[in-house]
DNA sequence: TGCCACCTAAGACCAAGGTCTAATACCGAC
DNA sequence: GTCGGTATTAGACCTTGGTCTTAGGTGGCA
């Protein structure tokens, strides 16, 4: 039997991709997480996922921080990036932070299928169009990476939601602990990320940026 | 007589830029300037420049701002960015931002003396391979560079400094003013923005970035 | 001349940020 | 089991950040 790990904030995406996936993993054990902290929910009971598909734009996952995370996480475990972005740029980095494959959303039931099948198998496998600007060559993370790494979960919680400009009073309040803790936490992260302040951590973090350079900013 | 304005941090092709201008503008009264800082102390004389070449990426531009604010100060000057960067997001977002022209640093002399030909008689001149992507659209100053242009010269000083991750105390000290008066100047740069504190002015104004999406994001 | 925008700055005050020390709980190794 | 490391939590304590008020100096402009 099959475990699979769907994990996108879309529940009519989730839907449609659980139904392309028990087309042809008829025996799949599938779960969902619609965040990054369900999903870590779900690690908890340590289920040994076959495969993981990850939406890129989850929320909780700032820019490749997330993808970063869970790669360390389920360091053994197959991990697809899902993305609607079809953009060759976005894919290099997907897989430069160590994704084993890329499926932009617009793919046929068909191509899903294949491309799961493959990764499954180990190997890695790419959209068509972007396999030819993509050399084979192992991920390297970067020193940003490393250190995102070396967060535990629940400081890499507290990170994103500095990463949504939330003083360390909201987030107390939003994880239900002391003001104090969440203090404690900036602490050990600035450290892990090598800043001295949160406008720092900000400021590094924020090249990891998926980001479009947006042409157009405002809200 | 033709004045011009190159403002380019490296000094080589600074140079090479003034042989090249003035391979076609004989009588040309070329200034430079190799930062932002620089270019404002000229700029306090009030010169009537015909043209002014801007390198994207010069100290204290930090990412499109530095280009937005320039458009702001000289409204009627046709402005030129000059870049090492070919991608054609760049180049339209530079236009997107006020930009008249848009020089990739390496066209031939004879190219560039035919853009700033056309864009000193108030055409716009980009690249052949940007051309077909371009739409001939006006500009379209987005909220937040609106927001950008009604910063004071020293509060842009000081909002490029925070994007450095400096403390208002080390502000204070390189601008040789006091904290209280960076203080100040922060408050008003808060409310120009509509933030509320400087993490969040961070993540604001990250999203002007040009930025590569950096492949290797380490030191 | 007066008005206005900008830059500067001080003091008072409070809020937010950050460090240090230490207690508790959990988990894998032995 | 027990040991040791780590994650999480928190309170005490100090620093930095930010607002408000007030105010002096400059330079452009009508």
């Amino acid at each position: 039997m099959t475990t699979i790990l769907i994990a996108d904030d879309h529940p009519l995406f989730r839907a449609a991709l659980k139904q392309a996936v028990m087309a042809s993993f008829t025996d799949a054990n599938i779960h969902e997480a619609d965040s990054l902290s369900r999903l870590e929910e779900l690690g908890h009971k340590s289920l040994p996922f076959d495969v993981i598909l990850l939406d890129l734009h989850m929320p909780g996952t700032h820019g490749f921080s997330g993808l970063i995370y869970l790669r360390e996480q389920y360091r053994k475990v197959p991990l697809v990036v899902i993305s609607a972005t079809e953009d060759v740029d976005v894919i290099q980095r997907a897989i430069h932070f160590g994704a084993d494959g890329f499926i932009p959303k617009s793919a046929s039931v068909e191509t899903m299928t294949e491309a799961m099948k493959k990764i499954m198998a180990g190997e890695r496998w790419l959209p068509e169009y972007a396999r030819r600007a993509m050399p084979p060559t192992l991920p390297d993370h970067s020193a940003m990476s490393e250190r995102i790494t070396s967060l535990t979960p629940q400081q890499f919680r507290v990170m994103g939601m500095l990463m949504e400009g939330m003083q360390n009073k909201v987030i107390a309040y939003e994880l239900d602990v002391s003001e104090a803790t969440i203090k404690a936490h900036m602490t050990a992260i600035f450290r892990k990320l090598g800043v001295r302040n949160r406008t720092q951590a900000v400021l590094a973090l924020k090249d990891l940026a998926i980001e479009p350079p947006s042409v157009d900013s405002n809200p």
